[in-house]
DNA sequence: TATAAAGGTGAATCCGCAC
DNA sequence: AGTGCGGATTCACCTTTAT
């Protein structure tokens, strides 16, 4: 298995290609399947820029569940017994892929709240904001129990307070966001690398191999290359692919991690 | 119909017995099918003292489901085109729950999720503190636009700003949390009123009647009455009817409801 | 140059009535 | 069911333009 790469393909097609118990950390970005119908547009009358893409369309909760259930049980045969996997989704969808992973056998860890520091606002007044997503961190099964859960570096990260199952994170924008030659953004759901960093730093060890079967512009890559681990993309838009490997070439710092090292020493690859 | 009263019987057999399209609002707090099978101890060897009512035990998750089916769908049938159902639980039964409902033809207008300001510590440090449980708000489909929801007043209730999907609420406990002839607390889960109130004033008019088909000892009761609302619940434990009556019977300060008020004057009752 | 104002934007299931 | 139109509706943060 050749590491550090992404894989141009579809998403279940090249995880069948994988060998069981060989991963160490699943993280999986999923089309939300968000049902948008019609335009939306702010009290300036300016339309918002939705979601419209074509790979979050479905036709019906069958094909979605049909979907979802092919590539995580797959993801569920590559997974080493000591790994875990992280699934993020919002209301649309996150309810379908809990239910799809229980029956599968994966042991829900915890759900992981991404509280959102500057959402969207609900301009029409309807409904409350909408300002989270979820994580779901997953072990294969109930009876494994030895996954790796660097409690020690986490609380140290949290202010010497043990972390919560609620992260406040603020929206990809600004200068983290990557741009397309229009100017406008490259892909429509990039997520912030503070996101991935807690992912990673919380339940992997250095050097192991971190999977991401919707890889899109590559943030999953990006932090595994700044915290020393190493990374596997499925993706299957080469736009998407293009950017993602531009983006990780050009990566130069690397996130401090020296409370981490501290903590796991036993762990460090000599 | 008698309103402000407890039936005592199943629950799903009582639902039966409700005309359609009469009811302004269910909240719904059922069993959570925890699955915890062994004991939980602190690091100084005290046992937590968990779920570990009879209640709460499920054979499956097949059995689970279809427990939820049937008091969903008699919940959709009795409540009005107007209504809407706010149903709590934790990642053990959210996403069956959530997927159910769906499956119903359910529409999902927020995923709430209650931040808890004191959640129990993981003292294993095996996972991040679980610190939220996730309220799913739901009209009956898609296409009922008409359902009741008092933006502006929760707007001036969060200092001016757009109430968010995250309700940062304590656990309940002191005074409020009732207590046994014993000194323990009468019932595993009881729910904060701060929690309640939210719901009932965000989506409730004044004169409506909230359903709750998990009454236990009665917080969606005594939380109506203190905004003025009717309450009608169904609880098959004598001994939480017992604590609740005597609960929602002393009731004699009503919350402050100025702000509603003024911004629904429109909607009281001569 | 510095500060202020104006404009843009983010995984969004976002109106209600008359005809 | 579809269309058209009057009217009510937004938060944090970043970028661009104006003073």
């Amino acid at each position: 298995m050749r590491l550090n790469t992404i894989i141009q393909g579809d998403c279940i097609e090249e995880l069948k290609k994988l060998s069981d118990n060989s991963i160490d950390l699943i993280f999986a970005d999923p089309p939300y399947n968000m049902q948008l119908e019609n335009a939306l547009y702010r009290p300036n009358n300016t339309k918002v820029d939705g979601v419209d893409d074509e790979w979050d369309k479905f036709g019906s909760f069958s094909e979605y569940d049909d979907f979802c259930t092919a590539w995580l049980k797959e993801c569920r045969r590559i997974l080493k017994d000591t790994g875990t996997i992280w699934v993020i989704g919002s209301y649309h969808n996150i309810f379908r892929v809990g239910t799809i992973m229980l029956n599968l056998g994966y042991w829900i860890l915890n759900d992981v709240t991404w509280y959102k520091t500057n959402p969207m606002p609900n301009f029409m007044g309807t409904r409350f904001t909408n300002a989270t997503e979820t994580l779901l961190w997953c072990s294969k099964s109930k009876e494994l129990k030895k996954y790796t859960f660097n409690h020690k570096s986490m609380k140290k990260y949290n202010g010497d307070k043990q972390m919560t199952s609620v992260w406040q994170i603020g929206l990809c924008i600004g200068e983290e966001r990557l741009k397309g030659k229009d100017g406008k953004k490259a892909h429509s759901t990039q997520k912030p690398e503070e996101l991935l960093k807690r992912v990673i730093l919380s339940t992997t060890k250095q050097g192991d191999i971190v999977l991401d079967p919707f890889f899109g512009t590559g943030t999953t890559g990006a932090v595994a290359k700044k915290l020393k681990r190493s990374f596997l993309g499925i993706e299957r838009e080469p736009e998407y692919i293009k950017l993602a490997k531009n983006r990780i070439a050009n990566i130069k710092e690397y996130f401090e991690e020296a409370d981490w090292i501290e903590e796991n020493k036993s762990l460090l690859i000599p």
